[in-house]
DNA sequence: GTAATCTCCGTACATGGGTACGGAGTCAAG
DNA sequence: CTTGACTCCGTACCCATGTACGGAGATTAC
């Protein structure tokens, strides 16, 4: 269980790309690992599970900074912390779904309307673009 | 009605920032408008129409380029070629909204769990995240 | 042993939609 | 007429999240 991975094997691994395992370490997600005499960075499966909780992360609406302040959680407030942190993700989640709803809403009858009447001269999305 | 205005009255009349109309003349969304002796520009009521049709085409999902596609729109093709637009602006919207909701249902599902065993030593949000 | 593939590093570039800067000219109020 | 606000221009910069480049050294495959 203890494979040693290169960075390649990493990336493959994790389902990123080698330039992105770098940018994290830039950017102080990813510690950098032990190096023996070649040079070449050597990971383990836990440096695979962190890239994959980041990736997780993500697509739950986390950027990085917000992964960053996850994964520096321990002690008995980890619960407490993440548990704002999820509400407030939530929080933003649902107000950008209202506002997908309501663009979707004026698409659908925007285009609603360009079928009923599409034979007149002037189309009526544009219309309703061009309104006051 | 044919106020002339000058940049800085044209960015408070159309609600955005004097550089953005500047930006909005480099992209070609916006024709530089006559200017007399003083080298100032001059604008009309209708660069303010203009300029609020690409900001509520924005609100609805259309970036600049569609809306470069708007702008240029005429003749009897327009219908159609709007229509389609607002379709696959339509799709778009819908897809994003499906992505989001899986979102909301899984950050909320985290945030239950996390409040019915939140006593106990492992938040639930981070193992959910931790998970292979 | 040689060739192909990796890895190293720092740096620059990409996206979209603007913002900011700075020095010089111009207009409007008092 | 002076002072302050406005405008001009080109250019650089901002945000986040990576991608790409390029030349040198290491490793692996055959
Ligand atoms: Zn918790
Ligand atoms: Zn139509
Ligand atoms: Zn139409
Ligand atoms: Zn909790």
């Amino acid at each position: 269980m203890k494979s040693r991975l290169t960075i390649g094997k990493l990336a493959e691994a994790a389902g990123v790309g080698v330039e992105t395992i770098r940018f994290y370490h830039r950017s102080g997600l990813l510690p950098e690992p032990e190096r023996p005499l070649s040079g070449y960075r050597e990971y383990t499966d836990g440096d695979r599970r962190r890239i994959r909780f980041i990736k997780r992360a993500q697509t739950l609406g986390f950027n990085l900074d917000d992964v960053a302040g996850l994964l520096k959680l321990d002690g008995p407030q980890m619960c407490s912390v993440t548990h704002d942190l999820a509400l407030e993700k939530l929080h933003v989640v649902k107000e950008k779904i209202d506002a997908l709803v309501a663009i979707r809403d004026a698409l659908q009858q925007m285009v609603r309307q360009c079928e009923r009447k599409h034979t007149r001269g002037t189309c009526p999305i544009i219309q309703s673009l061009v309104q006051e």
